[in-house]
DNA sequence: TTCTAATATTAGATGCTACTAATATAATAG
DNA sequence: CTATTATATTAGTAGCATCTAATATTAGAA
């Protein structure tokens, strides 16, 4: 591990290389990590089925809709929808006794691509 | 858990209700799953940096450009191209020794959604 | 007030993830 | 051939994630 093909003469590198010849990004480290808890949030069977079914629906969708086409307990359903919202991807308006969820335009963003690249692709 | 607000009259509902009055959404179980597992890949700290290195670099990108930049094992490193290459997220091209990374144009379209989404949003 | 319904929160178990370390494979140089 | 370099694979493990079950909260109805 050492050599980087195209680099320099592969001799005397003791110092760290001040900053040639090696990749590197220019995201905070924030917004890195926000985008990282986002995906996180995403890539799991429960959390992702009720995005669909939120952004698919004609209106806001309560809880109490999402727990039989989920299929795992009320207490999972709500804690799956607390993680949207603290990523983002859903908004919450409270109604009475029931919580309405709607997604966000950066949820409906994702998945437009995700629909939109889910073929074809190189 | 039951009661389902704009709903029916709440009475002699013993029938699995034949697809009226609930959420639901029409992608398939396969697509759905590999959604899933291509948000989870994205949603590694060492994964995502590793795309947006390779997204951001002039050039296709070797591991060994890769690993002193993650500050992670040689063995992590192989492992998290592994899984991002199993995703769809990048293409891999064999040269001599080295193995170059490139992202996918489906990884570049969910990078430029996550940066154009990630301030004011609703 | 009490009762019930809708949702949230917590505790605890179980399973999965992502790492390191070691080893294996593949390719080139000598 | 052997030695070296680049990457992949495997085994084992520590920590994290997600579920269920139980309990708490909140809101409206009676």
């Amino acid at each position: 591990m050492a050599g980087e093909p195209t680099s320099a003469s592969a001799d005397e590198l003791d110092r760290p290389e001040p900053g040639c010849c090696s990749v590197g990004h220019d995201l905070s480290v924030d917004a890195a990590a926000a985008d990282v808890d986002t995906l996180a949030a995403l890539g799991n069977d429960t959390r992702y089925e009720a995005l669909r079914l939120i952004a698919d629906a004609d209106s806001a969708v309560c809880v109490c809709e999402l727990e039989p086409a989920l299929g795992v307990s009320q207490g999972a359903v709500s804690q799956a929808l607390s993680r949207l919202f603290s990523a983002g991807l859903v908004n919450r308006r409270k109604d009475g006794r029931w919580r309405y969820y709607t997604a966000t335009p950066r949820a409906r963003r994702l998945l437009d691509v995700l629909d939109e690249t889910r073929n074809a692709d190189a």
